[in-house]
DNA sequence: CGGCCGATCTAAAGCGTATTAGACTCGTAT
DNA sequence: ATACGAGTCTAATACGCTTTAGATCGGCCG
């Protein structure tokens, strides 16, 4: 069976247009693949060639070209999550519009690899499906759970990969792309303490992850900078249920001034935080103020834009592409680059005013 | 130069597996391939070669695949904007989410194809760089701007497309998934019409576009089924800025209870309408009615939720790519397949009430 | 006049996989 | 003992393109 799905006609290969022309199928090879002048091709044959070229239509077969350059130009994508971040309030979404964006710009086209490895793809081995990605001449990867062992196995194979989010778990072997945490958290907490602040409370959740404890470093160097340590202890992980009116009271009694939050995959501490400020009857930035490490991903309608900061999502896919781009290229990237934090900018909103 | 791109390390082959397992590439390829029983490879060497394809981390090539076998498992995905939208509040965005969903559902991971053809890729043909597509085994294409000759030219060469949004430019030939505009449109005009009003203004913008004309048709359709010519002309194509409060009065002097507009891209007219209502004093559903062919993509905040219905872009995008895969398959499908319309759901909101 | 050279072009060997005709074992029936 | 068939596996080729070593040819120099 020549053609496996359906009856589909044949497109006009190289050796038609070579026959058309009177040359080798090489030759037609090498005067559609723009070098004509530096192998020696005679102006004529070349013309004679495109005209053949034109004349059939032809159109290189990609899975062809890709074979014979051994190269996809194809940039996978993978979480780790069961079902990709599809969801427009999740967080993940604008680094895909990142990638998305600077991959087009440089000539890659982009896979999404689905979370589940399908059972019903044959040939496409059982090893995991994390071995997948290798269809991709390499691979952006993000999401909160990180299989340490998958990716030091993709990295023993030189498999090139590029993690989105400060990723330390294998030292310096796996390049990424993060976030300043800690200076833009630092920035915020000055920015409360240039404003008089000097009673500050930082709430932040239980969950122990890598960017909550950035920002928190964050935090406590920017209290450190203002000399500020007017409340002990400085931090306080908690559940939202305990966020309650009566502890905002009894925070503001203590002499607080202001609260900080931080942003999470679903900020319900800063949400609980924020609600429990107004249930209190306070309002912001006339009797608190309220300063988040971070920023809603969806603005919650009818609220004031919260003090904080925005992590560059967009830019980080676009610069884990170029990063990936380099490695792809085979230089040698230096560790600067290889792994980088990327400046969040900071959010004015309108949560934050004057100690009163 | 036996890689092209630095002395990466290259991926494992079936040759690989093959001599790990001691048999033959062709040996490894029909036991991964999944018909081993069907040619007779005995379980032991079924077993070995799963071993060693494991141990290697085998992926099979796509480009080869798609060489060998003409089929990949990648479905395309391609809009013909320069850019790929990925603007949260593109309109585009969750039939992404539904494509992808629903292939990895079914088994395919996704390609998106970039808008600008790179001219750092030679060799790729000069016809266009939409024929970069094939490299997947299908495409599924969305975007207003539909290049007739392009699309004609994959189809001649029955490339299977999919197109998502009613599309009938080529005829019968063009496989799509449509929203039914015209059945959810006349539903809100009908609703309006069982609410008491008889006189009802439908405004829509000057700019032509299928799905336009199918709103319309909807509108006629309701108002005729319904008997009502109280209002004429009954369409009315304007541009935002001629939608202002004094317009409105007129309008509601005139007798009109009850406005029609449409969502686009931008919906202009649809918010300059809610906006010339407020200004002239009107509030809905008191004063007057307000429906909308559609939805905000991005509900405005504070904003109540206008009455209108969803288009149902998820299911489109799922709808579309299991109509890609049996495409694929090569079995005919029926016309009403190849070329359907999804309802989409009603509104209620909170903008329309019984004619006061 | 032989040899060398530059200018053109081609043959052939991959790239990694699928597919198919047949080769090679064993048993077993003749 | 021979033949035969079922059960396994492999050799060989195709897919359409890139790449490189070298073939061919006319001209020019010594």
């Amino acid at each position: 069976m020549r053609r496996a799905t359906g009856a589909r006609r044949p497109r006009p290969r190289q050796a038609d247009i070579a026959k058309l022309a009177g040359v080798s199928q090489a030759t037609v090879s090498l005067v559609l693949g723009g070098k004509p002048d530096v192998v020696g091709i005679a102006a004529d044959t070349v013309r004679r060639v495109h005209e053949a070229a034109d004349e059939l239509g032809y159109v290189a077969d990609p899975a062809a070209l890709r074979l014979a350059r051994r190269q996809n130009y194809l940039l996978g994508v993978h979480t780790f999550s069961a079902t990709f971040p599809v969801d427009i309030e999740n967080s993940y979404y604008p680094f895909l519009a990142g990638i998305e964006e600077q991959a087009g710009a440089r000539g890659y086209d982009i896979v999404l690899f689905t979370g589940s490895a399908p059972e019903s793809r044959p040939a496409a081995g059982r090893a995991g499906a994390i071995h997948r990605l290798r269809l991709a001449d390499g691979c952006i990867l993000f999401g909160r759970r990180v299989p340490r062992d998958e990716i030091a196995r993709l990295l023993d194979d030189d498999y090139p990969v590029v993690y989105i989010g400060r990723r330390n778990e294998l030292g310096d072997r796996l390049p990424y792309v993060g976030a300043d945490y800690v200076t833009a958290s630092r920035d915020v907490v000055l920015r409360l303490a240039g404003l008089g602040h000097e009673k500050i409370r930082y709430v932040r959740e239980e969950d122990v992850a890598l960017a909550s404890e950035d920002r928190q470093a964050g935090v406590l160097q920017g209290l450190a900078e203002a000399g500020l340590t007017g409340v002990a202890p400085p931090v306080l992980p908690c559940a939202a249920e305990d966020v309650t009116a009566d502890w905002v009271r009894t925070e503001v009694d203590a002499g607080v001034t202001a609260f900080v939050t931080e942003a999470t995959d679903t900020s319900v501490v800063a949400r609980a935080v924020g609600r429990a400020i107004a249930a209190a009857g306070l309002r912001c930035p006339q009797d608190v103020s309220l300063a988040m490490l971070g920023e809603y991903v969806v603005q919650p309608a009818g609220e004031p834009v919260t003090t904080g900061f925005a992590v560059p999502r967009r830019e980080m896919g676009r610069a884990a592409v170029d990063l990936m781009i380099d490695l792809l290229a085979g230089a040698p990237v230096p560790a600067r680059r290889r792994q980088s934090l990327m400046a969040c900018a900071f959010v004015a909103g309108e949560t934050t005013g004057p100690r009163t």
